[in-house]
RNA sequence: AGUCUCGUAGCUCAGUUGGUUAGAGCGCUACACUGAUAAUGUAGAGGUCGGCAGUUCAAAUCUGCCCGAGACUACCA
């Protein structure tokens, strides 16, 4: 029975299977978790997807980051587990249902049930979870799927009562009036997460109005009045002609400096004054097509204008709304949200419309006018425009802009300087893609601008990947930190646990359903009534509950839902039903010590988590996190469905196997750099570092099985016993550990990867089993051989383990592989340790050594190459110029490497240089440029050119005088350093300082010597081709053709050696055994 | 509009505290090597380090401005 099992090729989605079989079979994650102690833990919170859509390859992304992690520290030794989750609720999930039923916000209680309708809700969230299992299987992300947390269930639901029912405790939550983004689409108000979704902001063109407001005559105002019947009118401008029914005020900056300008009106042709900013006269006058300036005030200051009176611009008779109180109207206020940038220098002041507008309004106790309804349409007092919707929210067929005949009206009497379209940025709704309104809404707030200082704080002592997310994006999020606006005027969703009296009077939050149940008790005694617990927490069962107010009046429930974010942010308490149940399980996982998003999540994930926190428990949610970038197409592109260039995760991982797809996302760019998708990518990486593996390991399984050598031999010699270039590769293999574990430990998988790559490439396959082929296949199981399996072993069951957490299945294949046949082996690398460097093992002048072997080597094939000399054409011997002792000691404990590896049969030190080697000085920029500053280029001149003697002279006595300005200089050795360039008369190369030179005279013994080694390369090449066993024995025979029968008479025995040949003749050969022999010659060779 | 990140070879990316011939891999061309080979070696082509100015003896690296990409923030009417 072979020890170590044998493949015919590489098939990466087939090993997936494989492994997939033996973790599933054996339990593999779950003993990965619980063979790790209780009280050494790396707490891994998952941010819970909604499966009410496809995965897409992103998904495949951001949980290859969170999966390689947890598999670090659990090889590490800590207890990670990972607890799953799923985000439940939430308005794409209502959208969704309500397109699917063909109905709106409206009929939702009308023609369909709440209860009909949450039900549908409830059954639609969960559609694509098979898709989203079979994906986490398929790319290997280990989480527990078997006991999420879902964010609909009664349990998750009371715990973010508790925690709203703490902020409620602290004051942190209340009920305002502000202007909210609104969706008239949705028929929602927005947060301002929603508001930044991608794509939110669009570019618009929309008409504008600069509309002119009448002065009203009266003694302050005289100073605008030239004369008694003079017209003047204040410009203001808006983008949004439907809110000018609905102005009660204008703003002015009181420090900016306005004039009046005499004109005629453009559309009128009759004579006007106009009030705006000096500073914007030009962009309103003068141009083709606009008013001429006839005369031009002084300019006076905004505060002048202050409490100027004007008539409405558009009066259709309503009452001027209270706003905490005021009812004043048409009048001039000064704001410092008033700048000079565009428009006029004057703001129309809509309150109901605009934030900046209510506020100032409201400090000066104008009241407001609200003319516009929930859905979108003016309400039937507003003259010729009632009923009509102010944007094209139905997209109704006929569609007319209702801003156009505004400006129309205003033309025609002469309440207009200015109509134009203008294209400027608006949000819109991020899922019915309508443009936002400002409205004045009933809302909740969480009073996250109380703890801003706090939350500022504890965000400090958060390690962020990449830190800039962190310091500035994040950071300076918190720095203008609004109050979160947590209601959602919806129906799927966490119903606000508040209950109020009709009058607000009296208000109170319920945590828990305990305490549920007794308020109920207490209002079924006091009123009279029946009424349970309902059996589910969500609408409409919650809306009919009433429970009593102190003085025996019935108080209602709020019915808004609140925001899902608050769900998903509440997910380290709720995911455990703390504090109801638990709170052992959750002490012992708060807080998290890695999390891993979307850089989207910013404002999202990131931030409800890291609030609700610091406000309930003071604390950071998470100590590490890593927000990885976008994942585009590989032109740069977003990936869309529309466009058609999705990579779908299905398939790609079916086509290349997992492994392959999450090394090449995670080596090829850092994760937080945005992705170029691109499968030639994947490609590569299969190619670069799985094939390169699976060949080294198939190598080693062939020569291992055929001498029977099994790990753990105790007879391998020690490691300082074994030869220089085991010991060489692994002082590189326990470099690699060390640096491993700090770049992971500082969350840098991309730098992780790439050392590995440079690892299994360069050092492991193409330099150390290269020179060591011969070692595996020659002869008995000797010591060395011994030596040679043991540190091949080494390296590649320690990649292994390094490859692990980002490659789970091709590792876990090798390990299997590499362990299967050891008495008490691992059923998998997951459930491993991982190994600590061993500081003995590495060596750095080894490694120099090794280096200087390297690119000797390089040299000599790059004069071979240049002279046409065949690297089996063996030679005498390499000259090799030595400049300092250290240099020669360490290439002559690489000298058989090097000879073996060219060809060559000696290697000649030049030790006394002087005369033979033509050197080169080279300034010491980084020490000269300090001491000579700006004489620095007339020494560097002189150094370059120092002659032969003056090197001498300098290399002898270690100084060099020159002289700069008048001033004497002296140089010593570490300012120039004496290099070798060329050795004249002989064939030479030179890099770096090194140079080596080959002596390319030949004789018949060398001849010979070449034509045995091509016979051996010939012979081996038939038998590889004629399908002969490494093992078998052959008998040979060769034409002899010009130099064979020397060759065979000098080396006949090594050729027999070399080819497991019993006998090697000459003879004639039939025509069929011809093969191309030297320069275009043929030979014939019969292997028998 | 503001803030942040970024711009290096055809492509994907490295490039330490500024130091003088700017690197790697892929791709391309030619020639070799190969009893692990969808591998490898040697050589070649390919760069005004986004642009302009400045600081400095010295700038891919530091500063300013501009151009371009992306993300985020924003109802400045």
């Amino acid at each position: 029975m072979k020890l170590y099992p044998e493949y015919k090729g590489l098939n990466l989605p087939e090993i997936d299977k494989e492994v997939m079989k033996n973790w599933e079979a054996h339990q593999v994650f779950e003993k990965s978790v619980d063979q790790r102690p209780d009280d050494k833990r790396w707490v891994f919170y998952e941010g819970p997807p909604s499966a009410n859509g496809m995965p897409g390859i992103h998904h495949v992304m951001s949980r290859a980051i969170k999966d390689l992690f947890c598999r670090y520290h659990t090889l590490k030794g800590y207890r990670v587990e990972r607890k799953g989750g799923w985000d439940t609720h939430g308005l794409p999930i209502e959208l969704s249902v309500e397109k699917e039923l063909g109905i709106t916000k409206d009929d939702i209680g009308k023609t369909i049930s709440i209860e009909d309708y949450n039900a549908r809700c409830k059954e639609t969230v969960m559609r694509f979870k098979a898709e989203w299992d079979d994906i986490t299987r398929k790319m290997g992300y280990w989480v527990d799927l078997h006991n999420p947390y879902i964010t609909y269930e009664n349990e998750y639901i009371e715990s973010v009562w508790f925690l709203l029912e703490k902020l409620h405790d602290k004051g942190l939550l209340y009920k305002g009036y502000t202007i909210q983004p609104y969706s008239p689409a949705a028929g929602t108000g927005l947060s301002s997460h929603e508001l930044n979704m991608p794509g939110a902001y669009k570019e618009v063109k929309d008409t504008t109005v600069v509309a002119l407001f009448k002065v009203t005559r009266s003694e302050n105002a005289a100073f605008l009045f030239d004369s008694d019947d003079e017209d003047v009118r204040i410009a203001a401008w808006t983008t949004t002609p439907w809110t000018l029914p609905s102005n009660t005020a204008l703003s002015a900056g009181p420090e900016i400096n306005y004039v009046k300008i005499k004109t005629t009106n453009p559309y009128t042709q009759t004579p006007v004054s106009v009030v705006m900013a000096k500073d914007l006269v030009s962009s309103w006058f003068g141009a083709k097509n606009q008013p001429a300036v006839e005369s031009e005030s002084s300019a006076f200051k905004g505060k002048e204008l202050k409490g100027l009176r004007y008539e409405p611009l558009l009066d259709f008779g309503n009452p001027i709304e209270s706003l905490l109180g005021g009812t004043d109207a048409y009048v001039v206020l000064t704001g410092d949200h008033v700048t000079t940038s565009d428009g006029t220098g004057i703001v129309h002041t809509a309150p109901s419309f605009g934030a900046d507008d209510q506020r100032v309004a409201k400090a000066n106790g104008v009241g407001t006018l609200t003319l516009v309804d929930q859905s979108g349409k003016f309400k039937d007092n507003v003259g010729p425009f009632s009923g009509r919707f102010v944007k094209d929210y139905k997209d109704e067929a006929e569609y007319a802009p209702v801003d156009i005949d505004i400006a129309i009206l205003l033309k025609t009497e002469g309440k207009a300087l200015n109509v134009q379209k203008y294209e400027h940025n608006y949000p819109h709704c991020w899922r019915t893609d309508k443009p936002v309104l400002y409205y004045p809404m009933d809302s909740w707030f969480v009073k996250t601008t109380a703890v801003k200082e706090r939350m500022i704080e504890l965000n400090k002592t958060i390690n962020w990947k990449p830190a800039h997310t962190g310091e500035k994006r994040f950071g300076n999020w918190l720095e203008n930190l609004q109050d979160w606006n947590l209601s959602r005027s919806r129906f799927w969703g966490v119903p606000l646990p508040i209950w109020r009296t009709e009058d607000g009077e009296e208000e109170r939050c319920i945590g828990s359903i305990h305490e549920l149940t007794q308020a109920i008790d207490e209002a079924n005694e006091a009123l009279g009534i029946k009424q349970y617990v309902p059996g589910d927490l969500h609408r409409p069962f919650i809306d009919d509950i009433v429970l009593v107010s102190s003085d025996g009046r019935p108080m209602k429930r709020e019915t808004d839902l609140i925001d899902v974010w608050f769900d998903s942010g509440s997910m380290p308490y709720a995911q455990w039903h703390y504090p109801f149940e638990n709170a052992d399980v959750f002490k012992k996982n708060y807080p998290a010590d890695f999390i891993a998003e979307g850089v989207d999540q910013t404002r999202g994930w990131f931030f409800t988590l890291h609030a609700i926190s610091t406000m309930v428990f003071d604390s950071v949610a998470y100590k590490n996190v890593v927000s990885n970038g976008l994942v585009l197409d590989k032109n740069g592109q977003k990936m869309s469905k529309r466009l058609g260039n999705a990579a779908d995760p299905f398939k790609t991982i079916e086509k290349y196997g997992a492994d392959a797809t999450r090394w090449y996302m995670l080596s090829n760019a850092q994760p937080w750099d945005n992705l170029k998708f691109d499968e030639e990518g994947i490609v590569e990486s299969t190619r670069k570092l799985f094939s390169t593996l699976y060949n080294t390991y198939s190598f080693f399984a062939l020569y291992a099985n055929l001498d029977a050598w099994r790990a753990g031999d105790a007879q391998a010699p020690k490691v300082s016993d074994r030869p220089e270039i085991d010991r060489w590769i692994l002082s590189r293999l326990h470099t690699l550990i060390s640096e491993y574990r700090s770049d992971m430990d500082d969350f840098d998988v991309t730098t992780s990867c790439r050392r590995i790559e440079q690892f299994v490439n360069d050092h492991l396959s193409n330099w150390y089993v290269r020179l060591n082929r011969r070692r595996f296949w020659k002869g008995e199981l000797s010591d060395d051989k011994r030596a040679a399996y043991a540190t091949l072993y080494e390296c590649l069951l320690t990649l292994s383990q390094l490859i692990s957490p980002v490659a789970p299945f091709f590792s876990d294949w090798m390990f299997q592989n590499l362990t299967g046949a050891e008495d008490h082996h691992k059923e998998s690398v997951h459930l491993s340790d991982l190994p600590q460097p061993n500081d003995s093992f590495i060596d750095k002048a080894l490694t120099r050594r090794m280096d200087y072997a390297q690119q000797i080597s390089s040299l000599i094939l790059s004069i071979r190459k240049k002279e046409k000399l065949r690297v089996r054409l063996p030679l005498r011997r390499i000259l090799l110029p030595v400049l300092n002792d250290q240099f020669q000691t360490d290439v002559e404990n690489v000298k058989n490497l090097i000879l073996s590896e060219v060809n060559v049969k000696d290697i000649e030190y030049i030790t006394d240089t002087t005369g033979i080697v033509s050197k080169k000085a080279k300034p010491n920029f980084k020490t000269l440029g300090k001491r000579l500053g700006k004489h620095m280029k007339t020494a560097a001149g002189l150094i370059q050119g120092m002659g032969q003697e003056a090197i001498a002279a300098f290399e002898k006595s270690g100084s060099f005088a020159i002289e700069i300005d008048g001033e004497n200089v002296s140089l010593d050795r570490e300012d120039i350093e004496v290099i070798s360039e060329d050795i004249p008369g002989w064939q030479v190369a030179s890099e770096d300082g090194i140079t080596v030179a080959l002596d390319i005279s030949l004789d018949d013994a060398l001849i010979s010597e070449g034509l045995a080694r091509e016979l051996v390369n010939r012979i081996q090449n038939l038998r590889k081709s004629s399908g002969l066993e490494v093992t078998d024995r052959i008998s040979v025979t060769v034409e002899p053709v010009e130099g064979i029968e020397k060759a065979i008479s000098g080396f006949g025995d090594y050729i027999k050696t070399e080819t497991l040949a019993d006998a090697l003749k000459t003879g004639s050969v039939s025509p069929e055994h011809k093969i191309d022999w030297l320069e275009g010659e043929e030979i014939g060779i019969q292997l028998n």
